[in-house]
DNA sequence: CCTTGACCTGGAGTGCGCTCCAGCTTTTAG
DNA sequence: CTAAAAGCTGGAGCGCACTCCAGGTCAAGG
C-alpha cells in the first residue's frame, strides 16, 4: 500500500481543494509536506492526521491567525506544550460558550417556527402575519404591526 | 420618552455600528427605516426587534442573502409565511447539526487538553511531544513522530 | 446667528479565506 | 515516444460582510 497521498487524494481525503492545501502550507498551516523526486507533495499520515485536526479547529470557528500561532508552537516542539495546551483551552472555553449561545436561539427559532404553525393552522383565509404578541387570539387583527 | 431611537442608539443598543445599520438598510435586510423631517433615521422598537432577529440569525451563520430572502417574504407580507417558516424550519435543521458537530469538537478538544496537562504533569525535564497514542508510558521515547 | 457635531449619500477600500491563472515541469497511459 | 493529465510556483482575483471617506445637510447649544 501506498504510505502516502497524492496532493489531489489528499483533497478527496479532507474535503479540501488541491489549491488550499498548497495555500495552507504556504501560510505555513502546514510546514513542509515531504516532496517527491518530481518535487511533489507525498502526504504521510501524520500530515493527514495534523490536517484533520486544522479542520476541526477551523469548523469550530477559530480564525487562520490563530491556527498558525498553534502551527508555530508544535513546528517549535515540545518546549511549547503547555502554550499550546493554553490556546487549546481559550479556545474550548469560547466555544463552549458559543454553543450555548447557539442552544438559545435554537429554541428561539424553534418557538417562532411553532409561533408560524399556530397561526397558519388556525387563521383561515388571512394567513399569518407573524410573530406578534397579541394574547386573545393570535391571528392579526388590523392595524400595520409587522411582526418577524 | 422618545419613541424612537437614533441611529446612534440604535447601534449602541444593538452592538452595530451606523454603517453597519445603514448598510443593512441599503441591502434591503431592514426596509425603510422611518426618517425625521431632517432626513435622519428613527428607529421604532419595531425596528429595534427585527434586528435583534436578523442578529441571531446572524450568530447562527445564516448568510445576508438567506436573511435578504427571509427580510423580502416579510415585506411581502402574510402570505409569505408558510415559505419564512420553511425557511427558518431549514436554518435550524442546519443548526441543530451544526450544534452536534461543535459539541463532538468540544469533547475531542478537551481530551486534547487532558491529554496535554498529563504530559506535563508526568513527563520530568524532557517535556510532552503532543498526542501521540503511546500505550505504556505517555512520555515520548524518541523517533520523530511529530504530535498536535 | 454661528459653530459644532451628528447625520446624510454614493462610492471606494479592507481583511479574510480561499480560488483561479499562466507558464512551466513531471508523471503516466497507450 | 508521445500526448494528456497532474503538479509546481508566484501572483492576481474573488465573494463576503463590512468599514471608511468625501462632500454636503441638519440641528441643538451658546
Amino acid at each position: 500500500m501506498k504510505p502516502y497521498l497524492s496532493i489531489q487524494e489528499a483533497a478527496a481525503s479532507t474535503g479540501l481543494s488541491p489549491d488550499t492545501l498548497r495555500y495552507y502550507e504556504r501560510i505555513g498551516l502546514i510546514g513542509a509536506v515531504p516532496r517527491g523526486p518530481g518535487g511533489q507533495r507525498r502526504y504521510v499520515p501524520d500530515d493527514m492526521a495534523w490536517l484533520a485536526f486544522l479542520l476541526r479547529l477551523r469548523s469550530t470557528g477559530m480564525p487562520v491567525r490563530q491556527m498558525q500561532a498553534f502551527a508555530e508552537l508544535r513546528r517549535q516542539g515540545e518546549a511549547t506544550a503547555g502554550a499550546r495546551r493554553a490556546l487549546l483551552q481559550a479556545h474550548l472555553d469560547g466555544l463552549r460558550q458559543n454553543i450555548r449561545q447557539l442552544e438559545e436561539t435554537a429554541t428561539v427559532l424553534a418557538d417562532k417556527i411553532d409561533h408560524y404553525r399556530q397561526l397558519e393552522a388556525s387563521c383561515p383565509t388571512s394567513k399569518a402575519k407573524g410573530a406578534n404578541h397579541a394574547k386573545r387570539s393570535i391571528c392579526p387583527r388590523s392595524g400595520k404591526t409587522q411582526g418577524n
